[in-house]
DNA sequence: ATGAAAGCGCTAACAA
DNA sequence: TTGTTAGCGCTTTCAT
C-alpha cells in the first residue's frame, strides 16, 4: 500500500502539502504541485478511505436504500441506481448498496458509523418508518417519492398528478369520452406507495374538467391478470376507446390480448402508456407514452443530497415535469 | 458520536475489552460481557467504519461491479445484486456498488483505497480488460459469469453449456424432430458475454446426438425483432414444432406472435424458456422453464469471495446445475 | 507557500 | 480474563 507519507517523501515535501495538494484546500506553487501530481501518479497513490474518513469526518459515501419487494419496475429503479452511482463518481463519491430488508435500524446503523456521509431512499412509503429517524439523526437525505408528510424533506418524483392530468388531456384532445386507467397492482395501492394515487388524482380531477367518463382499475403483472383486467373493463364499459395504462409489466400482455381480441390500437382504442421510453419504443405499435424519468431522478437525488451534506439548504419538493411523446399508439377517438 | 471508549467508560472496563466483545476475538466473562452489550444498546454505540477499517486493514465492505450496457436481462442483475447485499449482510459486510463505467481502473482504485476487501463482477466478458489487474493486485474476487480462461479465477455461473443440453433433451423426449434455438440478440453474440454463447454449444452438441434438426436465431428484444425472427424462422423450416427461448425481453413478444399466427402452445409449437421462474410463470401458457438461479448466483459469490478474503482457498468453477420445471407450454411432439 | 504535530476511533500486540 | 498502549494513514490547526 501506497501512503500518502511514501509520496510526500517521494516529492520531497511534507505530509501536509501533499494532503493539500490533493484536497485543494490551500494555494500550492505551481511547482511543488506538479511535482507532488508526479509522484502520485508515479507510485500509484490512492488514499486509504478510512483513514480519511476517519481524520476529515467525511466518507465519501452516499448509501442508496433499494426496495427488496419490487413495487417498482424493476429496470427502472436499476436504471435510477446506476443514474446515482454514477453522478456520484462525478463528486468523487462512491454508493453504498443497503437493502430495506434490514429495516429502519439500517439509517442508525449508517448515521453512526460514518459508514456515508449521505443517504438516498427509493422506496418511501406514505407513512415511512424511517422518515423520524431521518429527521431525528439530521441526515443528510433524499427521498426519491413522496412521503404523507414531506415538511422538511427533501424529495425527488415525477410528477405523477401532473402525468395523469396529460394523460387525460391527451386523449380529451383526440375526441375519446369514454377512457380507463389501468394501474399497477391493487398491493401498490395497499401500500401506499403513492405515485398510483397520485396518477390517479390527476386523471381523475382532469377527466372530470374534460368531461371524460372514466374507470380505474388496478391489474397485477402477468398474463392472466391482464387478460381478465381487460375484458371486465370492456364488459363493463363496451364504449371505452382509450386506455392509459400504468404498468409496465403488464404492457405487453395487455397489447397482446387487445390484438388478441380484435381491436385494433390505436384505430378502436388508443394506448398511453406511463413508462420508460425504450418499453414504449419496444412495443408494438410503438406507444404514445409518458415518460418515466429514472435517470433524472437519480441524477437529482445526488444533487440535492450533495448540497445538503455540504451544509447547503437543499430544495424540499423537486417534482419532475411530465413529457408526452406522441406514437403510434394514440389517434382520434369515435367520430 | 459514541465511541468505543465512552462505551468502555459507560460499562467500567478497558476499550480493549470492548473491543473484544465486539470482534469476539477472545473469550470474555460473562459478567463483563453482558455489561458491555447493555452498554453498547444503551448508548446506541455503532463502530466507526473507518477507524475500524484504518486499524484492522479490513473495512467490511464488498465492492460489486455491475455492468452499464444491459445485455443480461435486468431483472436477473438487480435480483443478484440484491442476494449480494442480503447476504453479504450475514457476514457483517456491506456493498459498494460500482458501475463499469469507471472502467478498470476502478479495481485499481478499490484495491488501493482500501475501501473493500473484496469484489465480485457481474458483467465479466470472455476477454476482460480487469481480469489482469485481479491478478496482478491479488484482489479477493469472484465473478458472475466466465471469462475464456478462468485459470486462477473465482468464478460463478449458471451451467449454461447443460442448460442447452437439458432444453435440447427434453424436446426430444417429447419426440420433436425440428427445433429451433431463440437467443439474444446479436450483438450479445459479437462482445462474447459467454453465456449465449454456452448455451448454443450445448444445445447443439445435444441436439445432434439426440438427432435433432435444428436452427439457432438470435433476437432483439422488442416486438417488432421477435415477430421478424419467429417469421424468418418458420419460412425457412416450417416443420419447426419446438423453440428454446433464451431472450427474456422478447419473450412475451414472441409469444403473442405465436398466438397471433395461429399456432398453439403446445398443440403446434412447444415452447421452452430459459428465464427466471417468476417471468415463467407469469407467461400464458405458463412456461416450461430451466430457471436462472439469481438469487443463488449472487449468495454463492458472496461466500466464495468472503473465504477468499478470510485467506482461505475457495473453488475456481462453481457451476450451478440447471433444472427444468414442466409447465403449460411444452407437449408431445408430432405424433 | 510550506512544515510540524496533534489527534480522529479503533485494533492488536504485549503485559499482567 | 483483562488492561495498556502503540500505531493505522490522513486532516488540520498552529507555526513559520
Amino acid at each position: 500500500m501506497v501512503t500518502l507519507a511514501q509520496v510526500a517523501r517521494h516529492a520531497g515535501v511534507s505530509p501536509s502539502t501533499v494532503s493539500y495538494v490533493i484536497s485543494g484546500k490551500r494555494s500550492i506553487s505551481q511547482d511543488t504541485r506538479l511535482r507532488v501530481e508526479r509522484s502520485i501518479a508515479e507510485l500509484g497513490y490512492h488514499p486509504h478511505a478510512g483513514a480519511r474518513a476517519l481524520a476529515s469526518n467525511r466518507s465519501h459515501v452516499i448509501a442508496l436504500v433499494v426496495p427488496l419487494r419490487t413495487d417498482m419496475f424493476v429496470p427502472v429503479m436499476m436504471e435510477i441506481a446506476i443514474a446515482v452511482t454514477t453522478t456520484a463518481r462525478r463528486y468523487a463519491h462512491d454508493v453504498l448498496l443497503l437493502t430495506s430488508e434490514e429495516g429502519p435500524s439500517a439509517i442508525k446503523r449508517i448515521a453512526n458509523s460514518g459508514l456515508a456521509d449521505a443517504m438516498i431512499l427509493m422506496d418511501v412509503e406514505l407513512e415511512d418508518e424511517r422518515i423520524p429517524l431521518l429527521r431525528q439523526t439530521g441526515t443528510a437525505a433524499a427521498l426519491i417519492g413522496l412521503p404523507a408528510d414531506p415538511a422538511g424533506l427533501t424529495c425527488v418524483d415525477l410528477d405523477f398528478e401532473a402525468t395523469g392530468r396529460l394523460a387525460a388531456d391527451h386523449l380529451a384532445d383526440l375526441g375519446h369520452r369514454e377512457v380507463a386507467l389501468i394501474g399497477p397492482a391493487e398491493s401498490v395501492y395497499r401500500r401506499h406507495t403513492g405515485f398510483a394515487e397520485r396518477t390517479l388524482a390527476g386523471f381523475r380531477q382532469q377527466a372530470g374538467e374534460r368531461g371524460l367518463r372514466f374507470l380505474h382499475r388496478p391489474c397485477g403483472d402477468g398474463h392472466e391478470a391482464a387478460s381478465g383486467t381487460l375484458s371486465r373493463i370492456f364488459e363493463e364499459r363496451p364504449g371505452i376507446t382509450g386506455l392509459v395504462v400504468q404498468n409496465e409489466a403488464a404492457l405487453p400482455h395487455l397489447l397482446g390480448q387487445l390484438r388478441q381480441s380484435g381491436r385494433a390500437v390505436p384505430e378502436d382504442v388508443s394506448v398511453v402508456a406511463i413508462c420508460p421510453d425504450d418499453v414504449a419504443l419496444h412495443s408494438a405499435p410503438r406507444l404514445t407514452s409518458v415518460s418515466v424519468p429514472a435517470k433524472e431522478m437519480g441524477q437529482r437525488a445526488v444533487e440535492l443530497v450533495m448540497a445538503l451534506a455540504a451544509g447547503h439548504p437543499a430544495e424540499e419538493l423537486t417534482l419532475l415535469t411530465p413529457a408526452l411523446t406522441i406514437r403510434e399508439s394514440s389517434g382520434p377517438g369515435p367520430r
